[in-house]
DNA sequence: CGATGATTTCAGTGCTGACCGAAAGGTGTC
DNA sequence: GACACCTTTCGGTCAGCACTGAAATCATCG
């Protein structure tokens, strides 16, 4: 017997939060990203996200909160509805990664304070010269790259 | 009366640890990496980056284990001193970074997974098309700019 | 305005992981 | 081999954080 394509997706989903766990987003976050990028219809209640990932009201709150911050997730309250409906941001996926990168090319401004510690003693200011270089190489190109990332798909 | 240099080095390794502490390394882990990249002479032991950084030994053992590991420092013994020697292996650091665009990037196996769940249903594959598009595009670029990585310098 | 159905807040629990320092284990000298 | 010194291991402590579930809060409808 086959095992279906929602058993699958739940799978996957499990997958796609252990992921982000790793990046130090929480489970039931990463669960919630998950999920919401593949149920359908698109929007889901807090309610519903408890019921369908099997977690408590609490941590549903408080995962909604952070990721609608961060932008990855919209929530949207409609008149004659108590229940606000959570739905994914693709939209704002970019932003996120955008902010990784800056974190990576962000260490230049470090290594580059250092070397201004270190002016007049080229000789002790080597080891960080070749991490600065590193840097400063990735504090040009990343942001130049973004530059050229296509526009999402129609 | 001014600061010293040696004063505003540790302040600035501690910056420099507090970066990394976000990324998870372990906070000693960054002050370890720091003190070895600006310190005079470039060698230093186990017992003296315990007393420089004021952590006990088995902190510092355990971190220059971990960077060792990764290949951030390297540990040298000699025939005649029973303490090892740790230095910064400043060549690491371009392994360490390509590490950090490979995970970015590997979301792309994720999404690509998910997409082929999702085959058969485009209307519902939407979403998580438009986050695929982006770590594809990611998964290519991503290499790529690395192989044009310039040289250290001389 | 009270009732209903939803979300947020909050105190409490359990787990994980960094850190310490003492004891154990190595590696060298005399 | 005994000693001196250094490093690693290891048990224990502490802080932080994810998670829960109950209570408080809020919004809507009758």
């Amino acid at each position: 017997m086959s095992v279906g394509r929602e058993t699958r997706l739940s799978a996957w989903i499990e997958r796609f939060a252990a992921h982000f766990a790793e990046e130090g987003i929480p489970l039931i976050g990463g669960r919630i990203l998950g999920y919401l990028l593949v149920c359908q219809p698109v929007e889901r209640t807090a309610a519903e996200l408890s019921q369908e990932l099997e977690a408590s009201s609490g941590s549903i709150s408080t995962n909604l909160k952070y990721l609608v911050n961060v932008g990855l997730v919209t929530k949207r309250t409609r008149r004659g509805r108590q229940a606000a409906e959570y739905r994914i941001n693709e939209k704002a996926w970019s932003e996120f990664v955008q902010r990784k990168l800056n974190a990576i090319a962000s260490v230049q401004t470090l290594t580059d304070d250092g070397m201004r510690l270190l002016s007049g003693d080229p000789e002790r200011a080597m080891r960080l010269r070749t991490v600065d270089h590193l840097y400063g190489w990735l504090s040009a190109e990343l942001p130049a790259l973004w530059e050229r990332r296509p526009a999402s798909p129609k």
